[in-house]
DNA sequence: CCAAAAGTGTTTCTCATACACCCATGT
DNA sequence: ACATGGGTGTATGAGAAACACTTTTGG
């Protein structure tokens, strides 16, 4: 199907989109991944950002054009995405929003209900920052939630938080993908102190994390820091799924 | 929009579709209301059943919709649907599925994403049994497994299962809508049981039934029965309201 | 030697579980 | 009287939470 043909005609159709919340983490904040969109205003240039996503295509696995999105926008490949929510409010379309609509996809876009999916990844990957013209960044979701953002991409971020935190009870493993494959205890308490939104008590945590067999230590510790060298663990795959048999 | 013009144009459109699984409690059983279908096959009119699902309008809310194509289909009004899923897989459409949607839409189907709503009802409610035609019906939730369902509904239903066993953590009020107003502790424990799918100890169960405040005990007892007489309890929604301030 | 973070056990309490007998009512 | 389900308390164990000092390292 080809919406310009569509809408040459004068007809309004219903779009299906896919909007990525890409989260990461780097020291003790969480990040969130957006693009910058230029909007003209007046005659005059209005920045503001976007969650990175798109339309899916009429014959497209919902989970397939996620990762297709995601990836020519960013060109962040093989994250896992996980499906959270649909939104399709009247009212996440606002005036800007419309023309922006408008000026990128040169078509009569009327409702638009989208999909949110959600990963979770390392902060260092690289990404294209330009790609496509795009400017591709990362914002502290505490930020970003502060920020003018386009359409209801406040409220899908919102979701996609509530979303993981749920996620996390149900199979932590998703966790270890926003951790550096070589890890130290803080940063593991950390990232729970975070997602859980509490303090966690150090020598709980540390009794807990060891009797998971999945969690195992290295013989390697940091190295060139002003204090005690703390050490590394690293997430075992295979145990975890093998701890998890029964599960579910 | 009307789906007709652009058909007779030779092109297909993403649809967008609501389907609703509402579930209902009898005894001991957890009832899914489904509606009779029929297709022409080779002349011969086969029939199956599916869920009450629809396309949603262009400038229509999805919550919106899913009220209004439960209502349509069904009679059912005001219960509150929760939005859970959306699916949409390439393999969800079979062959039988697109005649069925050639025949009922008369326009040319090519993908549909739907949006998957559950809800939890009382299951002695009045229902138009057969609005415009459709036979709607009550189906246990284990016998609707086991049978031939259009589409991809039967991954919905089980989906959607899913789904209210996580809610129900986080949030019990859901459970008492099955549940008449006035209900006795085994009413109760049997729809635990069934949600969790396990055996519950009665008087464990009784003790932490008790120590919540927004379960009020009535002066109201069964009649007729032939055994002691089990004491009614009911849901006080404020008290639930009161007893959550700081949660989530 | 001082600052900064790492590492390490024990006690207490709360909550989940397991379990068996008497009571009220209709037939 | 008997069959049927309603109603009740206690003891045990596992896991969560509270809590403070010593160790290592660089500056």
């Amino acid at each position: 199907m080809n919406p310009n043909a569509l809408s040459k005609l004068g007809l309004a159709v219903n779009h299906i989109s896919v909007d990525c919340v890409v989260l990461g983490l780097s020291d003790s904040t969480l990040y969130v991944l957006l693009i910058k969109r230029g909007v003209d205003e007046k005659g005059n240039t209005i920045y503001d950002y976007k969650l990175p996503g798109g339309l899916i295509y009429t014959d497209e696995d919902l989970d397939d054009a996620a990762s297709r999105v995601l990836q020519e926008l960013t060109g962040v490949r093989n994250l896992h995405m996980m499906q959270f929510k649909a939104f399709g409010s009247r009212d996440r379309i606002s005036e800007r929003d419309a023309q922006w609509l408008q000026e990128s996809l040169d078509d009569n876009v009327k409702a638009l209900v989208t999909i949110g999916y959600v990963a979770l990844g390392r902060i260092g990957r690289k990404l294209n920052l330009h790609n496509a013209g795009n400017e591709v960044c990362w914002v502290p979701v505490n930020e970003a939630l502060k920020m003018d953002l386009a359409f209801d991409h406040k409220t899908i971020i919102t979701e996609a938080l509530k979303a993981v935190r749920h996620n996390a009870d149900a199979d932590p493993a998703v966790l270890y993908t926003l951790l550096p494959a070589k890890f130290t205890a803080l940063q593991l308490r950390m990232l729970y102190e975070f997602i859980y939104n509490k303090d966690i008590d150090v020598r709980n945590f540390k009794k807990k994390m060891m009797q998971l067999a999945y969690i195992e230590p290295l013989n390697e510790y940091e190295q060139g820091v002003a204090h005690r060298a703390a050490r590394y663990y690293r997430f075992n795959r295979v145990k975890y799924k093998k701890s998890r048999r029964g599960t579910e």
